[in-house]
Order: C-alpha cells, then sequence, then structure tokens
DNA sequence: ACTCGATGTTAAAAATATATTACATAACGT
DNA sequence: ACGTTATGTAATATATTTTTAACATCGAGT
C-alpha cells in the first residue's frame, strides 16, 4: 500500500480543459478510464510514459502534472 | 518491444556525480543496480515513483533526466 | 597472472500496472 | 419517471516492471 510520494493535477486539469471526462483523457491517452481513474485517485505509480502522455494532453510539463512531495527533497 | 518515446541523462548525472556507480544509484533509489541499468539502457519505462527518486538523488527536476520525445509534441 | 569492481546480460519469479467486464450510483436533461 | 453519461469500484486476466541469482567481460591495480 503505502501512499505515494506525489500527488496529482489531473482532476483540476480535466475541469479546466472545458471538464474534459476521464473516458476521453483515456482516449487521448490511450489507456482506460479505470487506469485515469485509478492514477487520478493516486492508487499506484503509472508508468513514466504514461505519465508524459498525460501531461502532453494538457501541454504541461509533468512536474505540474505530478507533484513530488518526499521528505527528502528540500 | 516499440522504442521508448523518450530518453534519459542518467549516464551522464551519474558521470557528473563524480563517476557515481550504478549500484550506489540504485542503492540511493532502492532498486537493483541491475533495474539502474535497465532503465539507463531505455529497456522499458519505469515506474513514476522510481524516475521521481532517480531524479531526486541528482537533485535535478524529472524531465531534465527523462526527456520526452513524441511527435505529436511541439 | 591475478583479483576486484563495474557493467552487460539472461532466466525465472514476484510484484505491480493495466485491460476487460460488469455492476452500482448520482447528476442531468427530457 | 426514464434514459443517458460520468464516475466508483471490484474481480479476474494480461502485460509490464522489478527482484533475485547467476555467469560473462573488461579495465585498473597489484
Amino acid at each position: 500500500m503505502a501512499a505515494l510520494p506525489f500527488t496529482n493535477a489531473i482532476r483540476t486539469l480535466r475541469f479546466l480543459a472545458g471538464e474534459m471526462t476521464q473516458g476521453d483523457l483515456g482516449d487521448a491517452v490511450s489507456v482506460t478510464r479505470q487506469t485515469i481513474a485509478a492514477i487520478e485517485q493516486g492508487k499506484y505509480s503509472p508508468s513514466l510514459e504514461v505519465a508524459f502522455r498525460i501531461a502532453a494532453v494538457f501541454d504541461k510539463p509533468l512536474e505540474e502534472v505530478f507533484i513530488w512531495n518526499d521528505a527528502t527533497t528540500s
């Protein structure tokens, strides 16, 4: 289990992108809506490739979509 | 198979970090040296968490360690 | 010539991410 | 009240990542 050391802004970005649907994002990224839902809810760490593709859809740098927060990081 | 849509600068960063070893990097990141070797050679897409931890070791933004290059990205 | 450390590589197992299918609910428009 | 759409969620299957263990090579030192 262990909570992930990062959060994400997917929900917000979907909203800002005209209330884009989980399903639509999934299509754009080529994963299922369930995968988007799980990632959005922080249920697991996606592959770097999927993370990059999600960021690309929103035309944002990856680190604006996935926000690292670890104790050891200043 | 299918080549990954990103490259990485791990080898260079290890060199710049005083010729840090794959094994040492693995220890710092809590994965095995084989995993570092495979990621470094672009054999697969690591988990976003491992990617973040690697970047954190070098104190670099993730996107300076893993460089996205997809046709659809401007 | 020998050892040692770093790296390459591979096979098999374990762990984790993702797909598929299915059912549930809540919000919305008609 | 009804149908539709978005979302939550769960079980099982498949794919991918990561570990473990092992063996090979190469370069630097002694």
